[in-house]
RNA sequence: GCCGGGGUGGCGGAAUUGGCAUACGCGCGACACUUAAAAUGUCGUGCCCAUUUGGGCUUGCGGGUUCGAGUCCCGCCCUCGGCACCA
């Protein structure tokens, strides 16, 4: 009788009292390091959605420590942030409370399903002695130019009053309350992770990991090859003399990857937010703006304007010329207007362009909007683009026209010409921005540094690490732009490091992603108080080999973290260039209605429960055979039985007295084991090496429906099918493994090993085709020459039958697999 | 729009990368056990023709390459994910 009810709490506790997954500080040659994302600990706790990952890299782990790895697979905790910072707002507790009590709930939660976790390596971001570390490597970033000081214009929520980076907008809405986001310019600390985009651009092609994670990182990153141009601004003077010469107010800078069209750029166009354009609204004498008020209230509009409105617009452009000027094309002489308009943006290039219609769809939609000129000056390739005169713009590459001495050549290698003429400079452009580091927020890590009136931003010295939180009253934001510690004056008020005057803490707080940017680190030396960590451990144990999470970190956490582990590369605190070599992208598992699991749509499910009624093992099994790893897949209580049969089946078949392979004997066993063995060893090895699991759990299963009709199971296939199992059902696996008089933990024994020749000579069934269709059987071994495979063949009467009707071509053979006859006709 | 995955029975999916398509599981049907139900077990289960041996068709659609295509090539359709007024 099978029941996980008994036997798992049983096993649990004998894993933990003979500390059998207690990892080595410091492992052989040997060594695997498998790293689940850590969780934030929030109060609804885990659903069975969670787990997945959880469970795969526990197979991965247990499967890889059989083989003879010392596996490091910890766990902890990365409670800063905004979902530990509202639910305790939510609950009126503090934030400390409130993540101690989702923790151990959480533990509880994940110590049922029988995990290897060392739990001595258990780590949490809001540990002062954790995150001391976190405010000494940005301290490191400050000392070596990397953050700086900046006034920046922020997405502002006005309801929850706080700030907020762009990856807590969706859709131009808070990622919380769902308010539609504005513009505010505030004082903030930002890293220059600009500085490493080009190498987290290229070190993407070493990693093994999933292709469409690193396409989101390059689209992330955004890096094109262009040039910045120069363009003259200049009055024009008076409408009424014109004859005489127009004065140069102001060069303009353009970044273009176009340069090859600088002959077709019939307007300029400044984002709104462009410093010129105040500083030529400024300028109002005689030379000046001749309609200011209709700029300055288009700048208004537009600057009240979220990024959803921006993006409600795209289709309908919107712009204001600046009259009384014009600029001059740096390539032909030309004067052409200069707009204002909201289409061109201030956060990338130089935030302002050189319009050219014909070759770009977006200068194409406003210069027909606004009536402006559009001249081709690249013809496309009369080959490559034939006849087709377009109705819009072409954007591809072609011959120069129109483009003075220029006409002819190649655009591609008009653009290094044309910006070499014009005393352009070639520019490497990222999309990718700097990281906007503070949160005017209670539940973060405080950032280690002081204002001081006379000296600016001064660090705050090493030795009085860490910056601790203070106990505060109110943790909810201010409303003022400021967080919620700038209201405790004996914390706030310092003096200053270096001049000892008087002066002011920083009081915001770092970004939930600050503490999970370098964890995997701290798991190595979890109790290190005097360096980031030992330089013998993080030798022995980096990088993290396995790397298992959800997708939606594949442009935030894990661009932050490779910029930290590269700069920690390049201060020599780490030995690797990259942290996390291979990575899998863990499927979601969606609520039995097919929607994602959320207490919204009371489809949420409980690991517990199902723990409770059908098992751990049960519940590990069915998640790692619902279907393919990285696939999103509905739940299915209908399905998650099959799993449990599967288990009970198994117990039945190794305990069961009919069977009885304790009993049986070593005599009873065939020296090599049977054939379906060694495939089944091979299938499962290579299943669970490769994250697909599914396939793994179907050829135990085949190999069981095959058991069932013998009459005989000797005890070297139980031990063998045994271990198989261990990884995906280990308290199962244990109790049987006793059963079967085996010593020690299945956890702890030495995977098995298939005999590939064994296999290679095997007798196998291939079909006989003629003329590619299936017409009969034959048997042989699989590696029988083609002469012994062409015999069996024509001896089988539907063949010869077929064969009969025509003369036989040749004949295609592929040992092991099929026999073609081809025919004449 | 661009980039990256996908599209195989009633459902989740498998197919050693060009070699028996539909493994395994769920569901469904019949039978056995049972007073009965549940549980369990046995057999069946892509579609069409045939009483059977057997034959034809079938991997989103249309072409192509090949002795042979779910897999490769060309052109479409649909779908999921990422990015998006990026100059």
């Amino acid at each position: 009788m099978y029941t996980p009810q008994d036997i798992e709490p049983k096993w649990q506790r004998r894993w933990e009292e003979e500390r059998a997954f207690v990892t080595p500080d410091i492992p052989g040659d040997k060594k695997h390091y498998v790293l689940d994302m850590f969780p934030y600990p929030s109060g609804d706790g885990l659903h069975v959605g969670h787990v997945k990952g959880y469970i795969a890299t526990d197979v991965y782990a247990r499967f890889k420590r059989m083989q003879g790895f010392e596996v490091l697979h910890p766990m902890g905790w990365d409670a800063f942030g905004l979902p530990a910072e509202n639910y305790a707002i939510a609950n009126k507790v503090h934030p400390r409370a409130a993540v101690e009590k989702n923790i151990a709930r959480f533990k509880e939660q994940l110590n049922k399903i029988g995990f290897t976790y060392d739990w001595s390596r258990e780590i949490n971001t809001t540990d002062p002695h954790y995150y001391k570390w976190t405010q000494w490597i940005f301290l490191q970033l400050f000392k070596a130019g990397l953050a700086y000081e900046s006034d920046e214009l922020i997405n502002w929520c006005p309801k929850d009053k706080t700030g907020l980076a762009n990856e807590d907008i969706e859709n131009g809405r808070c990622e919380r309350c769902g308010t539609p986001v504005e513009k505010k310019k505030l004082r903030q600390l930002v890293l220059k992770i600009t500085d490493y985009a080009d190498r987290l651009l290229k070190d993407l092609e070493e990693l093994n990991w999933p292709e469409s994670i690193k396409e989101s990182q390059r689209n992330w990153i955004g890096r094109s090859e262009g040039s910045l141009l120069k363009f003259e601004i200049l009055s024009t003077k008076s409408e009424t003399n014109s004859h005489a010469q127009n004065q140069k107010l102001k060069t303009v800078e353009v970044f273009t990857t176009r340069a090859d069209t600088l002959f077709g750029a019939t307007y300029l166009v400044l984002a709104p937010e462009h410093p010129l354009v105040a500083e030529l609204l400024a300028e109002n004498l005689e030379f000046g703006i001749k309609n200011i008020a209709d700029v300055a209230e288009y700048i208004r509009a537009t600057g009240h304007k979220t990024d959803l409105d921006r993006q409600a617009d795209e289709k309908e452009k919107t712009g204001v010329q600046l009259q009384g000027v014009v600029a001059m094309n740096p390539a032909s002489g030309e004067e052409i207007p200069v707009w204002v308009a909201d289409y061109v943006l201030m956060s990338y290039g130089t935030g302002a362009i050189m319009a050219v219609p014909a070759h770009d769809e977006r200068d194409f939609a406003f210069a027909q909007k606004f009536g402006l000129g559009i001249r081709e000056v690249v013809s496309p390739h009369p080959l490559s683009s034939p006849e087709e005169k377009r109705e819009s713009s072409y954007t591809g590459e072609g011959v120069l026209v129109n483009s003075g001495e220029f006409d002819g050549m190649e655009s591609v290698e008009a653009k290094q010409a044309i910006a070499e003429k014009v005393g352009g400079e070639l520019k490497v452009m990222y999309k990718l921005r700097d990281w906007v580091f503070s949160r005017q927020r209670y539940w973060g890590e405080p950032i280690p540094v002081i204002h001081c009136a006379q000296c600016g931003v001064v660090p705050v010295p090493e030795e009085d690490l860490p910056v601790e939180l203070p106990e505060v009253e109110q943790y909810e934001p201010t409303g003022t732009g400021e967080s919620p510690l700038a209201a405790i004056a004996e914390w706030v008020n310092v003096a200053c490091p270096q001049c000892g005057g008087a002066a002011k803490r920083e009081t915001n707080t770092m970004p939930q992603w600050a503490g999970s940017c370098w964890y995997y680190l701290r798991y190595l030396d979890p109790q290190n108080n005097a360096a980031l960590v030992d330089a013998d451990k993080e030798r022995a144990w980096m990088p993290v080999d396995m790397y298992v999470g959800g997708a939606e970190h594949a442009t935030r956490h894990l661009i932050y973290a490779r910029f930290w582990h590269k700069f920690l590369f390049d201060r020599r605190q780490v030995s690797t260039s990259e942290p996390f070599t291979q990575l899998k992208s863990v499927g979601l598992i969606l609520g039995a209605d097919g929607r994602k699991m959320s207490k919204r749509w009371g489809n949420v499910l409980n690991p517990d429960d199902v723990v409770e009624k059908h098992g751990a093992d049960a519940l590990r099994v069915y998640e790692m055979f619902m279907g393919p790893f990285e696939n999103a897949m509905p739940w299915s209580d209908e399905s998650l039985v099959g799993a449990s049969r599967f288990l009970r089946r198994v117990a039945q078949m190794f305990t069961s007295p009919a069977y009885a392979p304790a009993r049986g004997g070593a005599s009873a066993g065939k020296p090599h084991g049977s054939l379906v063995m060694h495939r089944t060893v091979k299938r499962v090895t290579e299943a669970i090496d490769q994250f697909r699991f599914n396939t793994g759990v179907a050829a135990l299963m085949e190999w069981l429906n095959e058991l069932e009709k013998q009459t005989e199971v000797t005890v070297e296939t139980a031990r063998v099918f045994i271990r198989l199992l261990a990884p995906y059902a280990p308290h199962l696996a244990e109790e049987l493994w006793a059963q079967v008089g085996s010593k020690g933990f299945v956890s702890a024994a030495v995977w098995p090993v298939y005999d590939e020749k064994l296999l290679a000579q095997a007798e196998v069934t291939v079909p006989v085709q003629v003329q590619g269709k299936v017409r009969g059987q034959i048997t042989l071994a699989a590696d029988a020459d083609q002469a012994t495979a062409e015999t069996a063949a024509h001896e089988l009467p539907n063949v010869k039958k077929y064969l009969a009707e025509s003369t036989v071509r040749h004949v295609v053979y592929v040992p092991g697999r099929m026999i073609n006859f081809v025919l004449d006709i």
